[in-house]
DNA sequence: GATGAATGAGGATTCATTCAT
DNA sequence: TATGAATGAATCCTCATTCAT
């Protein structure tokens, strides 16, 4: 975690530091992040950049903790919909996770990055980032097939794979499709992307995914 | 691309320097790839890998175009299901990416890095890696449902996206699940991985989406 | 020298830094000690260490300059025996250093360090650091042969080393053999080092150096 | 240990920066010796200097073996007095110790401050450096006392303290009363050293410990 | 063709010291 | 007077690449 005086930077500074960082942590690997081109950008001495972070590690896991904790205030903001319909549930939790790829792109990039990177973080870390993936999803698909909603033949396994690869890559996707990059965000405000083709675009990959899950009637 | 020399090599020699340049390409990002550790497993001096290749790039650059050019071979070794039914079509082209990925692993695994990490590729081959993927599948999406067999409420980019997804990740998926590691595939035999739970796994796949994508009748 | 800066502190605040020096100069070489480590333990600002002394060298001159005035005052308070029996004199000077050493075990560290470390001092300062050692005892040997007490066949620069060897090595030694860390003494109080133990051994050396020397009869 | 490529190294490069290592590491500390600094004088890349060893540890491993080895031969080729008679022996080893020291003073040192030092050494070879020291003496002086030439009311552990000490710092001691500095020994040959006024000041120490340790008649 | 020694830019990190508040 | 942020030189170490043999 950061030092004291991190946090007493001058607002501005800090700001621009951080912005800096999410840039090079979300494009580059954490290897392949350089303190010193950080320094540089942001305008700071090589040696400051300790008086912030103990190391690069820590300054790395401070991101990861940042976009854990945003992502989770994204989802208590918005109470969540009770799961007895898994589509419903879904289709909020995408709709929470777009919502938030598109309100923090990079933070998104960084954490996404973290899972499939080889990366020094801490087990607990790694659990955390990775809560929510597949085996939520699996477990979600088991209780379907438990209650009769979804098609019994169904494998779970591969029903929570598809259900995973959808979710992680459908932000990027999006963001890809409609030219939607960290500095277009900035510039024209994530309400923006709240548009309809965006919103649809969501609606149809859970409605694919709906339709060949569901029971047969 | 190599040199003459590189061609030259005795037969074992070139085998063995292949085999560990695929090994770390496949392990490693490119950034982490150490020539002279190539070197060292090789039992090559550092200096005869600059006999073979002008440089890191250029020996980068030679394991991708192995891969399409391998990956191409396959396809053109199973005569290609007649694209009138898309989703046998599809069922081809993933068994014989699946069988790729299985056959070849490393070289999968590289092109596979190829696509997600920061990598000094020129333009041009950005986009054969890239070819294939998405836009093959938007195509065949949108054959559907001029055909009438797709739904046509469904939207061809999302279609796509979906199938590119499901694609690009199964291989990863499969292998994480059945544990397969180019070490093991080496050891047991391709053969072993041509299992009907991996088959069944893909039939899921495919399955699934069929359903999601039809036309509803 | 300090600043007055330093003089005018609140004595407890002076008291908690000075002990603090102490620890980390006689602990650590001169090169190894790092303000900021310092300056953290004595809840103080880095910046702060420098309202007090010049620099780090300063800072280390003025403990340096304690060492040298403590011993002094305790060479001074307890009235030297008479110089005519030279091993009389020698068990004084002896029980005086090592009641020093156990009085001030960290100050008389440092000054042991001065004498075989690298360290920035003026020439002048070394010259009173390393005073009293060797020179005063060739002083001596050589009174104890003029007078007849001790063997004329005696090398008075070698006995001198002898002599300054012992005394120099001997608290180390001491200190060592019975477990006698500066925090021992701190808990346990000097008292318990003045044991019968401790003089026993003095009390050997100085036998058999005496023996040693003394002109046979 | 170093790497093969030290060891191909011309005589006269290798013999430069040996030269040079045992000068930085016999005037500073293990720490605060500069990789820098070395490669500087020795008018090397830094680089190369890691074609050599594997680290400064390594490095300074090396040099402590060689002392060590060094030592040993020296040792081997003067037969030992049979330690019949300890004070024979003693002067025997004290002969070798200072031969060695006035032989390689920089190898010396440095194995002399890795005694003292806080130095990142194997267990084991720590161990190997201290062998000879005082434990060594006090089971000479042991075995002293039981075959009853030595005094029977003299402490082992005082005694060999004492042997040590003098062992131990003679050698300096030497060098700076005839002003002998490596520099001078390069310049003047070791023969010169081997006057009789360093004799005649090994046999006085000797002859004073002798006569305070011998059982009196 | 093969070798492997040499290079030097670049990377992370530390720390004494300065200076504006 | 006290603070603590800022600095930058120095430290150890890595690695792709070159080049003489």
């Amino acid at each position: 975690m950061p030092t004291e005086t991190f946090f007493n930077l001058p607002e501005e500074k800090r700001a621009r530091l951080l912005d800096i960082l999410l840039d090079e942590f979300s494009q580059n690997d954490y290897k392949n992040v350089s303190i010193g081109r950080v320094a540089d950008r942001a305008g700071i001495a090589k040696g400051s950049f300790y008086q912030y972070f103990a190391d690069k590690k820590d300054c790395y896991l401070y991101l990861i903790q940042l976009g854990i904790d945003e992502k989770t205030a994204f989802l208590k903001q918005s109470p969540p919909v009770a799961p007895a319909d898994m589509f419903a549930h879904i289709r909020w939790l995408l709709n929470i996770g777009m919502h938030y790829q598109f309100h923090n792109p990079r933070l998104a990039q960084i954490g996404y990055k973290a899972i499939f990177d080889d990366v020094p973080l801490p087990d607990e870390t790694m659990q955390v980032i990775r809560r929510g993936g597949y085996a939520y999803f699996k477990q979600m698909v088991e209780a379907g097939i438990a209650d009769g909603s979804l098609d019994p033949s169904v494998d779970a396994d591969i029903a929570a794979f598809l259900l995973n690869a959808a979710f992680t890559d459908l932000g990027k996707h999006l963001m890809e499709r409609f030219a939607i990059s960290p500095d277009n965000l900035l510039a024209a405000g994530v309400e923006s992307f709240q548009k309809d083709e965006v919103r649809r675009a969501i609606e149809q990959v859970i409605g694919i995914l709906e339709n060949g899950l569901r029971k047969k009637t």
